[in-house]
DNA sequence: GTCTATATTAAGATAGAC
DNA sequence: GTCTATCTTAATATAGAC
């Protein structure tokens, strides 16, 4: 039943990454083994201490390597100068983002608690810069006057709120497809901003 | 250090539901256990198996009774007649209940994957019923034309996605008290539907 | 109704052979 | 780099005394 060391090409440290984030999301962190992990990858458990100091760390480097790549992601990402625009790029860029790491963002939203107290700050202070992008953007279209709203914290997190809930329902073969889904969201958004009255894109 | 059988006159069962239920919200549901809930209620383990079959059931009963009741307090709601209003009610009920019930709801978020097939089917359906309540809303003032949206069930699962949000930043000696926050999603949700310039409540 | 004690299983992590 | 074997701890759940 055993493996001879090095009888598959396959490099073992990615794999170890991938499945534990597949386990992860599937049945949560505290409930998956590190045995689980290494009947899935295809190796005894004490050969996954070679790629992991421990489980906590396995944890701590999706959420910290997701939310890196998320930020790094939108700072590539074209910008354009009136807030109207910035707020459909950020829909679009959000949500064809998350469209391709369920796995990663559901992860990240569920496991914060199981993080030891340092690595939790470490990925909160992520979450919180990429929460700023938006709440920028929304001070900007309200320095403009291009928004009407009350409140650009709770605006931002109510957008933030309902972008995450999309995670909870896409199906790839469900009725929307993903650009359907972002034009609905973007409309939503400048219903939500007050902005539809406002000059529009070209 | 052991106590002696009916030492103090509380009843052990709702320090059980209580504790279990506090504990579950902490630290999830995978990583609590029978000891330490035990511990905090101030029993032995095996004491706890008096008040429930094994823990699968605590966490049932906690998800169970907390949707049951949400479902029973909207039915007890008194309703009007305007879609317009009923929206506004919703949020009002919606906040204020959630306000009042905050582990319950982070656990019922949180904790469905942990339930058993069986369970999970149960706890579902009644989530589902719930939502159902807020798209037949919006259905009718579809109808009376007093909305304007593309797709009531997207639009349901944003209004959902954004006061689910609360849940996760609400603080009660934060910067804006529950009648804000109420008003301020009230008014959002308006925006979303483009209801703002139709006829308002007296 | 609660206790103590225990059965059984499994967890995270490490040591040392190959 | 992986295996086997093991250490240590702790998990759910049950049995039987009081």
């Amino acid at each position: 039943m055993s493996r001879t060391s090095g009888s598959f090409s396959n490099k073992t440290a990615p794999r170890v990454a991938q499945t534990a984030l597949r386990l992860f999301a599937k049945y949560g962190y505290a409930a998956v083994s590190m045995r689980q992990i290494a009947r899935d990858v295809g190796v005894q458990v004490g050969a996954l201490y070679n790629y992991t100091p421990d489980k906590q760390a396995l944890l701590f480097n999706i959420l910290l390597q997701h939310m890196e790549s998320l930020l790094a992601a939108w700072a590539r990402y074209p910008k354009r100068t009136d807030p109207l625009d910035q707020i459909n790029d950020f829909i679009q860029f959000h949500l064809e983002f998350h469209f391709s790491k369920v796995d990663e963002v559901f992860v990240a939203y569920m496991e914060l608690r199981n993080l030891s107290p340092k690595n939790f700050m470490v990925i909160e202070k992520l979450r919180h810069d990429y929460e700023t992008v938006l709440h920028e953007i929304l001070n900007a279209g309200l320095l403009a006057g291009q928004f009407r709203i009350r409140d650009a914290k709770i605006v931002t997190l109510a957008i933030i709120g309902m972008l995450k809930e999309v995670g909870t329902w896409y199906r790839p073969d469900g009725r929307l497809g993903k650009p359907e889904i972002i034009s609905l969201y973007q409309d939503m958004a400048l219903d939500f901003l007050g902005a539809k009255y406002a000059i529009k894109k070209g």
